[in-house]
DNA sequence: CTCCCGCCTGCCGCTACGTGAGGGTCAAGG
DNA sequence: CCTTGACCCTCACGTAGCGGCAGGCGGGAG
């Protein structure tokens, strides 16, 4: 059976201008033509063509999709398994900007201002072996931060005040400390790096001293966080690492 | 606060040129500038360009962002409301998608050819409560199928050939009982039955006699389902679930 | 034979940037 | 004080994936 482009174009519910540029990129170039120059597609061309609508609805460019539908060392549950990863890395992206816009409602609800940090989290560096790693390091362990998420999910309006308000009096008396002079190590500095390892227990997830240590290490390492830390006092950031290290080491 | 265009791209997971770009359209542009021509974004043009991220990320062109980002008559609780709107909608569309991915490997595990038809049906416009409905039913519960993915996602080219080579010798034994007359509430054809369910654990996921039932109705209630069955021997669609059926009632 | 629809081949336009080129700026270090 | 290197600036052209139009041929129904 033989199609011209326009039958083509609209059993495929695409426009012949798109068959056209298929046609010039030889993404998918008619198996024939009639005398007069006419395209005629038969029934191979279409099959190819479902696979050709099928991954760009899946999002992958012209010239992949060429290579992978011409790549004969591939079978296609192969491909449908690449798909369906595709598709589900893609939902849980979607769906963590979900949890993104839900965390921003309820801030504006209680007129809580965001950090430029907490705005951009899930556009933010999305390396992903790097994010991973950043993950990884953070939380230490993936379960740490779904039980964070779970916890956080029931929190209401109260709750996150009432953690904003403890956070800003520990970031007060800890600014303090430091413009004190004494030294990170001392007891003042080391019992508030103590206070802040209670603060992430109580409210977010088990922070034990060496996930604690791990997250003060990410706060250097982590330009945002780093600028964060300065931004409330110049040294704190490193200051604050400096205590939480020696805390944890003292409590050994 | 006030950022340069490199610290609010790398904030924003976005390229300078990006940020340049959505001045030169005056979709965002900076407050202010600086003696010397820097451009300087403070706290609410970073709220505009997360603004402008999020309804990016959902598809709308740059220019009706700007619509719908100055239409004064939205506040930005009514913008992360609909952006979340739009999220959940979108979610659901590439879920389904997922379901007609699950679907064709589902099939190509049976060896199944798909119809141009069913292919293009993963963009194509299918009614979506019906086809809610129809996920619901046949795969019953998602866990199940992820479980399958998982397990798939390892099976090497011995390992599909294994499990097509038991597949069609259990089809032909099934085959030979429907044949010889037996009911399909007798031993022999719930035995096979049984096999089916053991089949599918053994290579796919762990499936209890309830799924095993739901699966046999799924088998009924698709046309392309039954089909298979029905080309293999006549009647063989009906008889085997009424095989799968006796078998899970008996054991139960 | 005519009419109109469908086909053809250019070719320019559009979006949302990428990618230099060519050149100022600013803070730190020698 | 001057250099260095990381930023910043403004053109300006390039790219993907088509949309859309012009100008011209083909073909089958009346």
């Amino acid at each position: 059976m033989a199609y011209t482009v326009g039958q083509v174009a609209r059993v495929a519910g695409v426009t012949v201008r798109t068959l056209h540029h298929y046609d010039e990129i030889g993404l998918l170039s008619p198996s024939g033509r009639t005398p007069a120059g006419y395209r005629r597609y038969d029934d191979a061309d279409l099959e190819r063509l479902q696979l050709v609508l099928y991954y760009r609805e899946l999002g992958f460019p012209l010239e992949e999709i060429a290579a992978i539908i011409d790549d004969p060392a591939a079978d296609p549950a192969a491909h449908l398994r690449r798909q369906h990863e595709l598709l589900t890395v893609r939902i849980k992206r979607l769906q963590e900007m979900v949890t993104a816009i839900e965390f921003a409602m309820e801030a504006s609800k209680l007129n809580i201002p965001l950090t430029p940090e907490e705005r951009f989290e899930v556009f933010g560096d999305f390396n992903p072996e790097e994010h991973e790693a950043e993950a990884e390091q953070r939380w230490g362990d993936t379960e740490a931060y779904r039980e964070s998420n779970r916890r956080v999910s029931r929190y209401g309006k109260d709750d996150w005040l009432r953690i904003k308000a403890e956070n800003e009096d520990w970031g007060r008396r800890m600014t303090e400390v430091l413009a004190s002079g004494v030294p990170a190590d001392s007891p003042e500095a080391m019992e508030l790096a103590e206070e802040h390892r209670q603060i992430i227990s109580r409210w977010f997830y088990e922070c034990s001293y060496e996930v604690h240590t791990g997250l003060a290490d990410m706060y250097m390492a982590d330009e945002r966080f780093t600028r964060h830390y300065e931004n409330t006092a110049p040294g704190l950031a490193a200051y604050l690492n400096e205590a939480i290290h020696a805390n944890a080491i003292s409590r050994a």
